[in-house]
DNA sequence: GCAAAAGTGTTACAATTACACCCATGT
DNA sequence: ACATGGGTGTAATTGTAACACTTTTGC
């Protein structure tokens, strides 16, 4: 019996669409197929190490969140022999959306998650599971701007959540929503993009939510 | 590198408390220490399988509800070698709550969650872990009911929620918001607990349930 | 008849939803 | 001047929270 660890690695843009980072394996089994990165623990490295040290291998990719998604077990998932992986959900900000090296023995590529190839194992269940998962954390948890830039325009949040969450949102209410809140900083500067109106740019205050937090305040949409 | 499952089971009763199932240990390490029962999961078996399993050897008791927790993997949990421990997390009905058989090896008994022992390994931080999944997880799935009889009366629903959220409900809110729901069936028996007015029995559809959330119903307290 | 638990409605307040026009910029 | 995206307020509705007395039984 073995053990491993998978990430699904999650990206947001360009442009409105959420994506998974996933290599295409070099070897049987399933070799030519898409998977989502990842492999063994070795004996004396913790769990989350041995996810950052294969993403890093396979892929050169730096996550900003991290957290376990969920164990599978089933005793045939891996045609060779027994395997249980224990599967990671991990997001990335914008910036690090471009820098994905390819190795030698893998090629990564960013996959729209409305547009997924046929993928190796069972890590469709695996993927469809951290869809689940992202779709309903974003509701409960302000873990959607680990998908933005450190600093960016309401629209983009606004672009994020229509996306993940697939239906309209009334932008009034929703900006409303979110400020009352009081975990955004507005900044003093505004960006261009292309035609319209420049926009204020607006940054998450972590401490101010973690303060929030303390005092039983619930984040929820 | 050794694979364990363990598996953290919730019992309500008898009275207003919640209680979970520790065995004690036999042998060292944590030799005369309660701990969570569980063990290795065998080379051809699956992960519910081994708790399943575990379960009936070290304690006879039969599960209501099972789900998976999280996975436990520091590479100094066991100081003997390394173990990564799967756990999982267990909901037994009163009828289950006294059927705790002690076997040659362990010897089982309930333990109130609010006067807890000493426990071995990071047992401890696993059962944390539990504890907050099912104070949280029944405020958005009806999972309550798994702990209760199949019939019951509206007191019990009441006062496990109360104990278990650990804070005053008022009863006709509360009572008023679950029956809205539509899940409960009113049945025309009646139950007396020695004084007082003698109280209606109701009863958990889960079928109503199920059909209600794939109509896109949230349960949600 | 008194203690103990079950049962029941109304009103104030808070939160959510629905909805449409003006503003600042680029071309 | 027109197209593009940014920014804003109010009213109706819905849901939540607060609150106290009557009923049925055992003793």
């Amino acid at each position: 019996m073995k053990l491993a660890v998978d990430a699904v690695v999650f990206g947001y843009g360009p442009s409105p669409k959420v994506s998974v980072l996933l290599v295409k394996r070099k070897y049987d089994p399933f070799k030519n197929h898409w998977a989502i990165p990842g492999g063994f623990v070795e004996e004396e490295e913790g769990l989350e190490e041995a996810v950052y040290r294969e993403l890093e291998e396979e892929t050169g990719i730096k996550l900003n969140y991290l957290e376990q998604l969920y164990s599978f077990g089933n005793p045939k998932r891996d045609p060779r022999e027994r395997i249980v992986s224990i599967a990671y959900f991990g997001l990335v900000r914008p910036d690090a959306y471009n820098v994905v090296a390819a190795t030698d023995a893998k090629e990564a590529e960013w996959h729209s998650i409305d547009h997924l190839p046929e993928l190796a194992f069972d890590h469709d269940t695996i993927l469809e599971t951290a869809i689940r998962r992202l779709r309903s954390k974003i509701t409960y948890e302000p873990i959607g701007f680990e998908l933005l830039d450190e600093t960016f325009p309401f629209s983009d949040l606004e672009n994020l959540y229509t996306s993940l969450l697939g239906r309209e949102i009334d932008r009034r209410n929703f900006r409303k929503k979110i400020l009352s809140l009081g975990m955004l900083d507005e900044l003093e500067i505004k960006v261009k993009k292309g035609a319209g109106r420049p926009a204020n740019l607006f940054q998450f205050n972590k401490e101010r939510y973690f303060q929030l937090k303390n005092d039983g305040f619930v984040f929820e949409l």
